[in-house]
Parts: structure tokens; sequence; C-alpha cells
DNA sequence: CACTCGAAAATTGTTAACAAATGACCGTGC
DNA sequence: GCACGGTCATTTGTTAACAATTTTCGAGTG
């Protein structure tokens, strides 16, 4: 029995639409967003269903625009819908969650590497503010597990925006589950509140030597640090994990580099 | 103005409907296959719009599981929904197919290294059928050029579905928009009838290779024939589009290896 | 002649009701 | 006690009508 979110009931005269006409945003789009903050929140369960009905009636609007919305949260990889079944919470083991990373990691070092080949230094400037957010939250004492997460995505998303002309590896990455990744984090029986210092600082500098490499047009460097920040986020995103899962050692095993 | 499918009509009573209870396919599912045929033999002009009520009434059917298979095909990635602006058939520039197969040359490395590292024998058996379909196919004198295409993405599919618990890898690959590749080589004014035997013959040698690597664990090996086998297929489409398209050096020059 | 503004037509978003299928519950038979 | 079969409630799939927005087309003006 999953309990709905903390999403405000709208139930009178929809008021929803009236900020769809300023927002280009459907109504599908917005509940998606709120039931997928609520489903990565771990508000339900692992498996568990989610009911159009349910979802129409918490948010007091018509069945629709809910199936619209669980489309988009599939794409998403938060929920998986089988025809005439329903929609179900995804459940990651840790193979899936080293696979993302692996993933990730391809795809961030192809990109690089066309970076590296391609420079466009205007489409590279506007990676560094998002680099300075990471050395800000480096340095910073105890920052939210989430929101260093957060900052280094947005370095990536960033490098993968100045690959002007490969939109393909852009949508592929963004088709990605992440936030069924972060939603396996959260409801890890005792999640780490922040990431380690030494190893804040390690990302840090490998992200700002990664920049160095790209606008010098050294691609095989480049790659090679961009393997090196995917592998080493993997492993430590697995080792706390880890604490709370039994099949640690086989997905261990199943690392590729 | 778009003309439709060669699709029957299907207009009275809706026969479709007595098929659904047999199969498991929901309706949309089904249009989305007879539509998604249709646009890729390129009845439907490169970025023109595909109305939901036009396709409706083309299979007299109401505007909701059209809703769906148009959701479908553009997670297939043959046509691009805005919002509230209808969906459009996606056009791909060389860039655009080059991207594809860079993408899945990332994908397919990291699953033959994940292959060579965890051997399953049993898994790998699934291959060679394939296998022996592609060797079929490069020995003939004049297989098309669609079979022959498929044929390897059959072995390519193999390969990746004997990585029992790499799901993710399996999902991105299958989400890349191989339709709308073969769509674009479909549209090509002179289209060309088959690969060249010379061509045809490397590529089976190159993956019969390729499982020979995977079956001695040899990692690297593997992947730097899956690197080459990619490469060598990206030029050759390549090749053959770039006779009618004129940003060809544009393209070869965002080459990443 | 080009450009802007405005209204009408076409198209997508949304709703509520209907139809079909799945899953569960219960009773029967062995 | 357990397995099998049928009925019933719940849930998804589908339909048709309504609402709102985008696009298109045309008149008017600089």
């Amino acid at each position: 029995m999953p309990r709905a979110a903390s999403a405000t009931p709208d139930r009178a005269a929809n008021p929803l639409r009236q900020r769809a006409k300023v927002s280009t945003a459907t109504t599908g789009e917005q509940i998606a967003k709120q039931l997928g903050q609520a489903i990565l929140q771990g508000r339900y369960a692992p498996g568990s269903r989610v009911g159009e009905q349910a979802v129409a009636e918490l948010f007091g609007l018509s069945r629709g625009p809910v199936r619209d919305a669980l489309r988009i949260l599939e794409r998403q990889g938060l929920v998986e819908i089988r025809p005439r079944r329903g929609a179900h919470v995804v459940e990651l083991a840790l193979n899936d969650v080293a696979d993302i990373f692996n993933v990730r990691c391809a795809l961030l070092s192809l990109a690089v590497r066309y970076l590296a080949r391609n420079p466009d230094q205007s489409a590279l400037a506007q990676v560094d503010p998002r680099l300075d957010q990471l050395r800000r939250l480096a340095a910073q004492p105890e920052p939210s597990l989430l929101d260093f997460a957060q900052a280094t995505g947005r370095v990536a998303i960033g490098l993968l925006q100045a690959c002007a002309s490969a939109k393909v590896i852009q949508t592929t990455y963004r088709d990605l589950p992440h936030d069924a990744l972060w939603r396996m984090l959260w409801v890890t029986p005792q999640p780490p509140d922040y990431v380690r210092p030494a190893r804040r600082a390690d990302t840090f500098h490998d992200y700002e030597l990664l920049l160095v490499a790209i606008r010098a047009g050294q691609a095989d460097a480049a790659e090679t640090l961009m393997r090196k920040i995917m592998t080493d986020t993997r492993d430590e995103v697995l080792h706390y994990m880890a604490r709370s899962h039994t099949d640690t050692v086989d997905a261990f095993r199943q690392q590729v580099y």
C-alpha cells in the first residue's frame, strides 16, 4: 500500500491549468515531475503498483494526463509499464547501479574525446561556472550527498552540451535511469549524509584536469581521466550501497574495468 | 502533405480489437508497428507533421491509441513530439548518423569487454546461429542491403543478450534510433542495392574473430575488434549516404576515432 | 510591397463514461 | 488438505465530446 506523495491535492477547479498557460509544460509533465519526486523519495515501495486511478484522484485530475506522466516516468526509468498490468516502481540491483555508471563512462569518454578533437572554446566556457560550483561544494565542510552528486552531474551534462553536433550522445545519456539510481541510494537503510572529504577533493581535481586536457586537445588523456572519474565514483557509490545489500561480491565481480 | 501508409483502413467494426484478445499487444503498439513501418519506408516527408486526427481516421480508431503509438515511435526515435505542437518525423543529419554508430560502438565495446570477463558459454552459444546466418548472407551473391544490416544487427543484439546481468546496456542500446538511421539510408536518392562483397566478407570475418576473442577471455582484443567493426560499418554507411548529401566534409571531420 | 494585428480553423490537451481483461476470492471436487 | 474452476471486483484500454492553444489566413496600415 504505497502512500501518496505530499503533493498538493489541487482538487478544486484545477488550478494547474492556469499555470499551464504561462509555462509550456503540459499537465502530464507536471504530474510526472511531482510523482517522480515522490517515487525518488521512496514513498512508493520498490516493485509496488502505481495505479492510474489512484494517482488521478490524488491530483484531482482525470486519468489521461496521468497516463502521459507514467509514460514519461517509464522513459526516465523510474517505473516499468507492462501492457494491461500497469506501472510498477523499478527495483535496481547493485548490478544495475554498476551498469549505469559503466554506460555513463562509455558515453562520457566518447563525448570528451569528441570535445578534445573539436574544441569549441565558447561552448566549453559554459562549463566553467559549474566547475566553480563543484569547487565550492568540495571545499564546504559537509555538503549534502545529493547536492554534490547533482553538482558533478551538472558538470557532466555541461560537457555533453558542449558537444554541439553530438545530439544522439546527449539524448542517450539523458535517457539513462539516473533518478532510479539516486532512489536506490536514498532508500538504503543508512544512507551516508555526505561524501568523504578526500573523495570530494579528488573528484573536483580530476574534473579540473579533465577540462585542461580537453582544452589542450589531448583526447587520450581526457578519455583516461573521464574513465577514472567514473570508475572511482562508481566504486564509491557501490561501497556506500553495499553496506546494506547482500549481493556485494557478485556485483563487484561484474566490473568491467 | 504526407500520404498515408498502405495500412488497411479497418474502418468498420474495429477488426483489430479481436486480434488484441489473442495477442498481448495493445492497439497502440500495433499502430506504432504499422505507422513506424510507413515512416521507415519514407511515406512521410522528413520534418512533416504526423497529426493524431489523420492517423486515427486512417486506422479507423480514436485518438487515444494513436497518442500511445506516437509515444512509442518517439521512444524509437522516429518522431519527435513537442508539447502542443504535435509529432514530427525526425530528420537525421550525417552528423547524427555518425553519432549513432559512435554510441553503438561505445556500448558494444563495453558489452564485449564484459562478456570476455564473464564468459557464459551457454549464453554465447545463442549467438552462433546468428553468426551462421551472417556467414550465409556474406557468401550470397547479392543479398539485399536491409537483410545484411539486419543480420549484423541480430549478432550485435545476441551479444548484448548474452550479457545476462547488464540490463542497462541492453535497454540503452535498444532505445537508440536504429530505425531512423535505416530510414535515412532508405530515403537516399540512389540507395545502394547491396553491400560490397569485400565489405561483407570482412565484416563476417571480424565478427568471427570477435567471438573467438570473447570465448578466449581476451577483453582488450575483443574490444579492439568491436571498435574496428563499428568504425568500418560507420564509414561504409557514411560513404553510401554522402553520395547525395552536401555536408560530407563536416561530418567526417567530426569523427572521433 | 512588406509588415503587423486579429479572427477563424485546425490541432492538441483534457475529461468522463464505456468495454475488456487481469487478478483475487470463493466454492467445489478429488 | 490441496488443486482446480468460475465468478466478481478492480484496473487498464478505448471512445467520443469538450476546452484551450497553436497555426493559418486575411484585412488593414505604414
